[in-house]
DNA sequence: GTTGCGCGTTGATATGGATCAAGTTGCGAC
DNA sequence: GTCGCAACTTGATCCATATCAACGCGCAAC
């Protein structure tokens, strides 16, 4: 987190404060009248309702988005319709970078509640970032950090049991939410049990005993999709446990 | 694959012929006097033996790598000391964007054989593709199609039987081996049963049973890391249907 | 209120793959 | 050659999780 703001972004984008987007301009010393330029090719979408879709796949890609109000996951289909959910965005997280690589998309982005997109035109972006120096740059930290959070969740995948995928899936978002500036003790999430355990390789029914457990224990206090950590100390000791046993331990 | 070739490249880069980073100048268009210059950052770094480190977890990344001949797995551990295997690097594939979000490596990439690669500086690369048009856009395209690689890999783990990740493993890397031009018969595994294991989210019982089974099945041939598809039509369905079919089905 | 339905929880059983254990094969050292 | 060791295979057993099934809760329609 980018401890010192150079520049008072919430008086030109007030809805882009913590944006993942503003360290496009900002960490790398960027002037206001470039940071300008760079505001000004930013579209704003409104309405998603949820199960709406954002892009899908195989469309042409033709913008970044910006999860501004509510949140996404990105899901791939197998031939028989089957499911497969890739990954959760939260508000200020991006979405999109999927298709970068081909200049078509190769999943679906879907809203799971009513939400509200900021939208970033590519020809426009990769236009500006060749002439603002410092922005090819941040382009690429942050299309790196995505692949960071793919290998957080390959790891979360790689033969581990079911209680540490949860622990491990509930750590991470809480600590997305932390990020971006939620209170860590109240989780409220915005996705189903069914994208859950899909995300994590599992079925509904082992998601949901693997929160009972929990709950059992003390750890957390579930209702519905309210998830509170109860247990802070123990929730990370767990959460370690998790990262370090594996079947093989 | 780009199917017409507008430079010869086999002049200024013999060894690069088939490599990814080829295409960081070619299809763009780029004339021969930036290739030049392109060609000219890259350094050769040749004499890596099995087992040696490329570079480290939390290492500074300063470079990309190809691998340009011998293959590399990626890795990260846990506290304990447990390997995940992240990724494997065929010769001619990129190694180390991982860092490009925060300028730190967080994994190990190891060479699985005898290998050697070539060095491409990350600021010198920035530079260039400052100056050149288009570079910058290829480079988001090669940092997206890796991206689609970890994608392909979460499929892989995401609730499916032994089998099907088997069949999913050997044909991503036959078709891996068939793009660099390779004949697509006979695949000579690299890698170890135990990381193949680990990359799957299996142990190796497990990995060796389901190549024995499709043995038994007459689909492949095994004999160590020898694999020969020896029934494509049938290799093809049994993979088709892996894809289709999971656990819920 | 009642009905219906999506969503989530809980319990009983079945099974795929992990674990434990014992070979087998391949290969370099000597 | 055979010794020794690492990599791989195969078999027997066990267990975590999938599967099957029933039930509860919240909420919108009426």
């Amino acid at each position: 987190m980018s401890d010192a703001v150079v520049l008072d972004l919430s008086r030109l984008r007030h809805s882009c404060g913590q944006c993942t987007l503003r360290e496009l301009c900002l960490p790398a010393g960027i002037g206001a009248k470039d940071m300008v330029q760079l505001d000004r090719i930013v579209k704003r979408r409104h309405p998603f309702d949820p199960k709406q879709r954002l892009f899908s796949s195989g469309s042409e890609s033709k913008a970044l988005f910006v999860a501004r109000e509510g949140s996404f996951k990105t899901v791939t289909y197998s031939e028989d319709g089957q499911e497969q959910v890739l990954g959760f965005h939260l508000p200020g997280e991006l979405i999109g970078l999927d298709a970068l690589g081909v200049g078509n998309h190769r999943c679906d982005a879907i809203a799971l509640e009513p939400a509200a997109v900021c939208e970033v035109p590519l020809d426009a972006l990769e236009e500006v970032a060749a002439q603002v120096p410092g922005l090819q740059h941040q382009l690429l930290r942050i299309v790196g950090r995505s692949t960071g959070l793919a290998l957080d969740h390959m790891e979360m995948l790689g033969r581990r049991q079911a209680k540490a995928r949860v622990l491990l899936f509930l750590h991470g978002l809480a600590e997305r939410y932390r990020m971006l500036g939620h209170p860590y003790q109240l989780i409220v999430l915005p996705m189903s049990r069914e994208d859950i355990a899909n995300y994590l390789g599992l079925v509904i029914e082992t998601v949901s005993r693997s929160f009972s457990r929990l709950q059992d224990e003390g750890v957390i206090a579930v209702r519905g999709r309210q998830v509170r950590i109860l247990d802070a100390a123990r929730f990370a000791t767990l959460t370690h446990e998790a990262v370090t046993a594996r079947h093989t331990a």
